[in-house]
DNA sequence: GAGCCATGGAGAA
DNA sequence: TCTCCCTGGCTCC
């Protein structure tokens, strides 16, 4: 589920769920009972997400609730009015599975689960976390030119550098790879030999791209000529929802040339890229096996 | 029911 | 580069 764009969505709604109001928290799973009690009944100012971490703030409390869900976590946020009376009651909101953080208002409540960090921390904590990552093509303080004095003086490969959240924060394996495919960038070039212009344009195509996602909470990268109903085809049906070019469509045809979609590990992570329309780049990082 | 996989990342080696 | 953690959904037997 999460790249930069679910982060800044779920703090969107995180705010307008719960905002405002009094809420309540808990942790059925226990795991975060201690800062679940420290909270306790309290008033929740607001979330903010920078790259994939989500910040909460509760009014007269210092310190923040700091979640990153990881690979496989999910923060599922229900509304709907309870019984009077019911919040706090499991009976009346069923706790399913893993419950890490539940929070619950007389409106709303939300489920925590599967991520990798869940913890009250301190403000300077928080400034030290954001110190470490690279700008964030989601917010209007981000600095591109920060993320390109790492790429541009960095042996590493674009697909690669794209993936470090110290460099660029926010982007995943998903939007790496639709990225590099639609500027038919070659994800093995180094990153020193990446020109201004195309990472100008690749940053102005990010910030596109992740505000679509988080207005839509979906990745879509397809162009209008290559969608679906322009050229015919059936529309993509998986877990994810949204039409992409080459993410997870190994040995598919390429939308626009036909080629196989290649895909093999890159920087840990599965990487997709059309061998045609992603030729190699004579300023490519010297030849792997 | 076991095994595998996933939009992530930390820490060891 | 490897190993491990987090959870759920899907496949295969």
């Amino acid at each position: 589920m999460p790249e930069g764009h679910t982060l800044h969505r779920l703090a969107l709604d995180l705010g307008a769920a719960f905002g405002g109001d009094l809420t309540w928290s808990s942790s059925p799973q226990g795991r975060f009972a201690e800062g679940a009690a420290r909270i306790g009944p309290r008033v929740m100012e607001g979330a903010e997400a920078y790259g994939k971490q989500l910040f909460v703030r509760f009014a007269g409390l210092e310190e923040q609730v700091r979640v990153h869900l990881g690979l496989i976590g999910g923060l599922a946020i229900h509304s709907g009015l309870p019984e009077p009376g019911a919040v706090g009651d499991l009976d009346a909101r069923p706790v399913v599975g893993q419950v890490r953080w539940r929070l619950e208002s007389v409106r709303a409540w939300a489920d925590l689960r599967g991520a990798t960090v869940c913890t009250l921390i301190t403000p300077d904590e928080k400034a030290a976390y954001l110190a470490k990552l690279g700008p964030d093509p989601l917010r209007d303080d981000a600095d591109p030119s920060q993320a390109w004095r790492r790429i541009n003086r960095s042996r590493s490969t674009i697909g690669a550098l794209l993936m470090d959240q110290s460099v660029l924060a926010g982007v995943g394996n998903v939007y790496r790879a639709e990225v590099l495919f639609r500027h038919n960038l070659d994800p093995f070039l180094e990153g020193r030999f990446l020109r201004r212009d195309e990472w100008d344009a690749i940053w102005g195509d990010l910030v596109g791209l992740m505000a679509y996602g988080v207005t839509h909470n979906r990745i879509d990268t397809v162009r209008p000529e290559h969608e679906p109903e322009a050229m015919g085809r059936a529309p993509r049906e998986d877990d994810h929802g949204g039409e992409v070019y080459v993410y997870r469509r190994t040995h598919l045809p390429c939308l626009v040339c036909g080629t196989p979609v290649r895909t093999e590990v890159l920087a840990g992570r599965n990487l997709f890229w059309c061998p045609r329309c992603q030729p190699r780049s004579r300023r490519r990082t010297p030849v792997r096996g």
